[in-house]
Parts: C-alpha cells; sequence; structure tokens
DNA sequence: CAGAATCCGACAAGATACTG
DNA sequence: CAGTATCTTGTCGGATTCTG
C-alpha cells in the first residue's frame, strides 16, 4: 500500500516513466498498432513497449484487441478512462512545444 | 546532443522523474523554503531534494534567494518560464485528484 | 507481425553522517 | 536551517535471442 500525499503523486504513478505519457500521446489521436509505435517511438525498445503497455492495460488506461485472422494483429487505443487523460497530455505536448520554440530545439518527428 | 522525435519528451525532461513535477507543483502555490518543502513532499530525501532544485534552477524553471541575515533562509520559487508550466500542473493535480476519486484511493496531505 | 525470456549495465534514489 | 559528501541499493531500460 502505498502514501499519497498529493493528487500529484498519483497522476504520475500512471504516467510517470519515460514512455508511458509517450505511448499515451500517440494514442490519444487514434488507434496504433503495435509495429506503428515502435515507429512512433524510435527509441523504445521491444521490450519496454510491451511492458508499458501491459501496465497501461492493467491500469485500465488502454485497450488492446488481438485478432489472428488472417494474421496476427493487435490494436492499442485509449480506454474511456485513458481518454480523460486527453487535456493533460494535451498540455504536455503544447508546452514542449513552446518550450522547443523559445530554446531554439528541434524536435525531428520519425517521418521516415 | 539528444533527439527529440515529440514535443511531449521535451517536456518529460524537464518535469520527469518522480521529485521535479511534485516540487514545481508546491512552488505553483507560492514560494517556500527547503524546510517547508521537505515536510510537503515527506518522501523525498535531502540530497533528492538539492539535488532536483539545483537541476530546475539550471534548467531556468525555478529561482532561489538565499539570506544569511538575521538567520540562514533560503526561498525557492517558479521563474517566469516556471510559471508557465502552471496549467500543465493544475492538469496533472486535477486528474490525479478525479483518479483518486474514481478509484477510491485516499490522498493524506502531510499535514500531522 | 507481435510478442516472451533472459541477462546485464547505468543511473535514480535511499541511508547515513557531517558542515557553516 | 539549509545544505554537502559518500556509500549502497533498486529500478529502469538496453541488447539479444527465441516463438506462434
Amino acid at each position: 500500500m502505498k502514501q499519497y500525499h498529493c493528487p500529484v503523486e498519483l497522476t504520475l504513478d500512471v504516467v510517470g516513466g519515460r514512455w508511458r505519457v509517450l505511448i499515451l500521446a500517440h494514442l490519444k489521436q487514434g488507434p496504433l498498432r503495435y509495429g506503428q509505435l515502435r515507429r512512433l517511438i524510435p527509441d523504445v525498445s521491444e521490450k519496454m513497449l510491451t511492458q508499458r503497455l501491459r501496465e497501461l492495460e492493467a491500469d485500465g488506461l488502454v485497450l488492446r484487441d488481438a485478432t489472428h485472422e488472417p494474421e496476427l494483429r493487435t490494436d492499442y487505443r485509449l480506454s474511456p478512462e485513458g481518454e480523460t487523460l486527453a487535456p493533460v497530455l494535451q498540455g504536455l505536448y503544447d508546452w514542449g512545444l513552446a518550450r522547443a520554440e523559445r530554446t531554439g530545439v528541434v524536435v525531428t518527428p520519425p517521418g521516415d
């Protein structure tokens, strides 16, 4: 049992770490397949991506539907609970963008 | 030189990790002294608190003014740049609060 | 394609003791 | 009060190999 002294800690439990927020931010745009996520987040390893997706699933933020027909294929998308994070994710995105402009940092979309 | 593929990564560099967001969220309420921060974030060690405060200072998000007269005393507060994070911090706070209610988790303010 | 399993290193974080 | 210094531990994440 963990003790929370501030609501922010709760949010951090869910979106904390290096990858979770990134995954959620991409899924916010719409459902994505495993391979698509990998391409959108080029620096994540398969292990991390799978691990974080499982955790997000367990936390009820992400839904997963897999089919094996005609071939193996898995879609991930935000659950209703996950959708409630949209404003937060948007805020993180917007601030990052503005900060990039202020500091002259370049953001390179993985458009390859 | 780090490669950013998504603006969110930039935000994470600044508010990422376990303590930074927490520190910023408290400073958002107004200037605080070192000891006050420690009490508000009971689980942080002195080392971590100092280290994170130095980083936030270096990133230009937090300002520090120390006096030695009549006694040693240091105030930390958000810089103008740090203030731009206010909506983000508020978003994280609000979502955590709502999530706590939905999941029945109790948040215990360090008011003891 | 979408993973699981294992091994390993780096760094974040904790504990403790000491200082102006 | 507001730190610094040192040592140790734990967790996160990378690399690689294997599978239905």
